[in-house]
DNA sequence: CTAGTAGTGACAATCATTTCCATCTACGGT
DNA sequence: ACCGTAGATGGAAATGATTGTCACTACTAG
């Protein structure tokens, strides 16, 4: 198989924006509140507004290519998702890092409380924070 | 068992502002939002700023006796909690019904994830929303 | 009853996100 | 390669939930 179907592909017209906004949420590699990628990008010279990063990051989720998880704050923040699997994680608190985790059993879970329901179209989110290893051992507060 | 601990004991002074916001919490039974808690409060004439049904609110989920969850539009959703016991729900997108699902299994979960991962102090988010099936047989849109 | 502190509420501020809209550009057809 | 146009961009303004400010009020201990 080629490495055929680009994020880019999936979202639209290409656009050097995209493609600066794309490449920047890959290489940050764990999450990231729009406007903190909107700084990333500027910090590295790239003219891009933040409505297009927030249009990109939306358009990202809508074609299954990101996670999104809202921060304590309320905040949203993206993760890139380079296989289209459903996924959870695991969060630090502190330095943002995210480890996916394995999630059969929420998932089974959430399929059998949807059938007793009698609810349909049931959708689950599931957000587990906590202090990786090294923010707990180096406490920065 | 008498009556004895009162919800307002739990968050401070008792003051008339804060017995009709936990009132109106109790008697509308599911989820609702700050902001639509204040509209009800207004209609039955009472007067209570938005700012005091926010405090009231806070210092309830503060207290535990009342649980939060996020709306897609990422407004809070707050919910009276008669127990103490961590709580998750499912929630119907179009009318707010909210029924308490049986957690044991995320809960045990979690924990697992937690021990395995090497973090400290995870907490854990579990949204289920979908429609009722009332909701469902009933389309509004 | 009185003092003192916690609570209240109108208003302004904040913050993430969205909408508007005038301008630009990618790209399929020629 | 050139064009027309739907789709994309971005700056500014709007929105909407939530929080901060601060003068004023009213519980409650003493």
């Amino acid at each position: 198989m080629v490495g055929p179907t680009d994020d880019l592909d999936l979202i639209g017209r290409r656009t050097a924006q995209r493609a600066c906004v794309v490449r920047a949420l890959i290489d940050h590699g764990g999450f990231v509140g729009a406007r903190a990628l909107h700084g990333i990008l500027e910090s590295q010279g790239a003219r891009v507004g933040l409505n297009t990063v927030y249009r990109t990051l939306a358009a990202l989720v809508g074609a299954g290519r990101a996670d999104v998880v809202r921060d304590r704050g309320g905040e949203r923040l993206f993760r890139h998702r380079p296989f289209p699997e459903h996924q959870h994680y695991l969060l630090c608190r502190v330095c943002g890092l995210s480890t996916p985790v394995d999630s059969e059993a929420v998932e089974s879970w959430a399929e059998r409380v949807a059938e007793a329901s009698g609810f349909a179209e049931v959708e689950h989110t599931v957000e587990l924070t906590g202090l990786c290893p090294r923010c707990r051992s180096h406490p920065t507060y």
